[in-house]
DNA sequence: ACCTGAACACCGTTCAAGT
DNA sequence: ACCTGAACACCGTTCAAGT
């Protein structure tokens, strides 16, 4: 049977999951599918854009952020972590397709709306939308950096999961108060 | 004369300047110095450190923030930013750097020192300054990518300079904001 | 339409051998 | 000590030729 899209798509995440990004390339790929590198091109138009959607699935699986718009965002930020932290390397690859232009869906999109309805001007709204998101993204590669590295390194101690997981809520909070002080009272 | 790591570092940085990280290889830099790109390794560890140079010198020249906090802070994170903007692809290399934990420079030390001698707790502080910071390293990766993207592609007209320039202002107000409202009063 | 085989133009890194 | 020449083990992508 002939390859589909879809197949090339989850070979991808699997390797991704298993062995990392750095490890995820068009012969390997090829490999895992039984067919050689070159005959990915008649399902995907080139590695880049294969990246760019897994970055999209990952980003299609986070629930929309939903009124009121403090607890919303918080959970979605909590959400958005938990579907990158779910594939090895993903915010590093969502960060990447995104700085690109390459990523279909727009995470800050929603959130921005629900903060327009709350009463933020809309550029105010995009700003900060776009902040929690880079906040959520920044911190995650720092996070998914970190699991690479103690994968096969010495697993540092200073910085135990408990206190990463801390540092997170505690920047969410940051950003909703500052957000908080920019709505009408 | 036999090459230096100065001459190694000076020629990886007029490289990424005038070319971009993505043309910077070993080879390429072998090539601008007039040498094999195996006689390198005489003076790097490898490109990866090399890059991470590269980053801790552009940390270098961001001068330490200083009190009162607030408008210390602020002026920190436009200094960042313009550190960052004049070499090309910066942002991506520092965050690659820091997230691959080579830096030598912890760019968020001083501002969380800054926000300790403010009265905010040690936890707060630190994971205040490292909420900066993303944002700071999140806004300029997208700067950067809509600038190579311009570089040789269609500059798209739906976002202007000034909108970019604004929205990060909006985005430091809005977490110095969220800053001020954890500290006491 | 889908895939193979083979090539093209690259990578980072190592290392014997020369000076 | 520093560098060359050459290799090793890879890349992403293209494309004539086969089915």
């Amino acid at each position: 049977m002939a390859l589909t899209r879809q197949d090339v798509l989850a070979a991808a995440v699997a390797i991704l999951d298993e062995y990392g990004l750095a490890d995820l390339s068009m012969r390997r790929l090829g490999d895992a599918l039984g067919v050689r590198a070159g005959a990915l091109y008649h399902h995907v138009p080139n590695k880049q854009t294969l990246l760019a959607w897994i970055a999209d699935g990952v980003l299609a699986s986070v629930p929309r952020p939903a009124a009121p718009w403090r607890p919303g965002l918080a959970a979605w930020a909590a959400d958005l972590r938990a579907a990158l932290l779910a594939h090895r390397d993903s915010a590093e690859l969502v960060a990447s397709a995104r700085a690109m232009g390459l990523a279909e869906n727009d995470a800050a999109a929603d959130a921005a709306a629900l903060l327009g309805a709350a009463g933020l001007p809309a550029p105010d709204a995009a700003a900060a939308a776009s902040t929690l998101v880079h906040f959520v993204l920044g911190h995650v590669v720092q996070e998914q950096a970190r699991l690479e590295w103690e994968r096969f390194g010495k697993p540092d101690p200073d910085r135990a999961p408990t206190a990463t997981q801390a540092s997170f809520t505690l920047g969410v909070g940051l950003i909703l108060d500052g957000i908080a002080a920019h709505l009408p009272r």
